[in-house]
DNA sequence: TACGCTATGTGTGTTATCGCACATAATTGT
DNA sequence: ACAATTATGTGCGATAACACACATAGCGTA
């Protein structure tokens, strides 16, 4: 397999990429490949999880639940990391829901397996624990914007780190399923999403956005995303930002 | 030292109480105690940290701090847990900062004895990363708060969080200070604290918030408390929460 | 005890976002 | 082609939080 032309699947996922060959070698027999769909749930709140779960084209919300049926998005995932980090920190269950946002693939490991190779206590472990780091970033820069940000500051970072995990410039998404990750109203996103159409940093239409102007929307948003992708690039080696694609 | 009738001051901490005894013996005398008075700045965001802090009577908030100088806090750490895990978590540096919001004490541990404890992989490693763990639900819901609650659910929540980790029911703390953490504005918490205090659930004065009554600051809190009370307890196998003080 | 500093209380007008209602437009199914 | 469904656009009054201004009150200390 390492004497392939073609570059194996799994390489797709920058936390395995990063693995040693001899590493890579070993843990890509433990992979199964698994096609997701929009809505679908990799795994609710306080459930218990058998499987992680590394993307490669496939982006994950992590969606906190409200008793009301509120809805608030506290980081994403996607080719830059790994879901269900619960099993190597030891705490076997979150308190949110991982969804599927963009359809797309992403390769399985089961449980034991994943524990095995943390606890060889190698690159992998080190890998995985930087990763929840970053994602630590994010879930706290989403802390900062929600207090200090304006809705459309938000849709911007939002916009930013969606592309980012996206081999397109289009995003197939409503208004609506936005304004649930944001914990705002659809209007709020309608109103924002014509504001930067009117500026041509993006493109609206019904049930997709494209983006046009990637530099205009990061001049557009908040510090935050830049905060947060800088920190990616630092802890994750590579940047998972357009700019290296 | 295991023979002392009085029990050892580390001790406090719950982090480092849940260790085997064998662990404890070994990793106290590596501790070093540290008096912290109010304001002091255990890291900068980005700074190179030399220690972490397993706090017994001390408190620190995390900040982030934008670049105008506002300032939201994302998370805080009290004898529950231990600041400065990017030490272990491979990042060595973080996007906060650090500062002492109630004074008190906490036990230093250099990064050198960190690293070479956390990686013998045994009780003490899967403790750092379950508390790290906890840390995250914390500053998830921290996101979700600031997304979804008003100005005086999210002051009933962090007054619980401190008063959580205090053995005393005075906060000695400004109206102004308790902004800052909380990015808002000072006088949204003079009018919160004063409805809390029509209420009789606490006690304003100058300079000092009293607990008086526990309970109805619960009932008056969103159900972000409780959540993030409910995973420390979980995760740490103990509660920090009042009633098991 | 009086002065000065710090903390808190309060009022006014502004803005962002909300909740709700409803119109219009694009897509899907028959 | 037409009806039904889904997505988006828009208006309006309500509300939470903002910025700013300034009054009052508690505390330390000269």
């Amino acid at each position: 397999m390492s004497a392939d032309t073609k570059p194996h699947e799994a390489l797709k996922n920058y936390l395995l990429a990063a693995l040693t060959v001899e590493d890579f070698e070993r843990v890509v027999g433990k992979l199964d490949l698994v096609l997701f769909r929009l809505g679908d749930v990799l795994y609710e709140s306080g459930e218990r999880m058998e499987n992680v779960y590394f993307p490669t084209t496939a982006i994950i919300s992590l969606l906190y639940i409200m008793q009301n049926g509120a809805t608030a998005e506290i980081g994403v995932v996607g080719n830059d990391g790994v879901v269900g980090i619960a099993l190597f920190m030891g705490g076997e269950t979150m308190t949110n829901r991982a969804v599927i946002q963009s359809a797309g693939e992403a390769f399985r490991m089961k449980e034991k397996d994943l524990k095995a190779e943390f606890a060889r206590g190698g690159r992998f472990q080190a890998l995985l624990l930087r990763y929840t780091q970053a994602l630590m970033t994010q879930i706290s820069q989403t802390a900062v914007c929600n207090r200090l940000h304006t809705i459309e500051q938000q849709f911007c970072r939002w916009l930013l780190l969606s592309h980012d995990r996206l081999n397109s410039d289009k995003l197939v998404m409503t208004h609506d399923l936005i304004s649930n990750m944001l914990g705002v109203r659809r209007e709020g996103i309608t109103l924002a999403a014509k504001k930067l159409a009117a500026q041509h940093l993006i493109e609206n239409n019904r049930g997709t956005i494209t983006v046009i102007d990637r530099q205009g929307l990061e001049d557009a948003a908040c510090e935050c995303y830049a905060v947060v992708n800088e920190e990616y690039n630092r802890l994750l080696g590579r940047g998972i930002s357009r700019t290296f694609h």
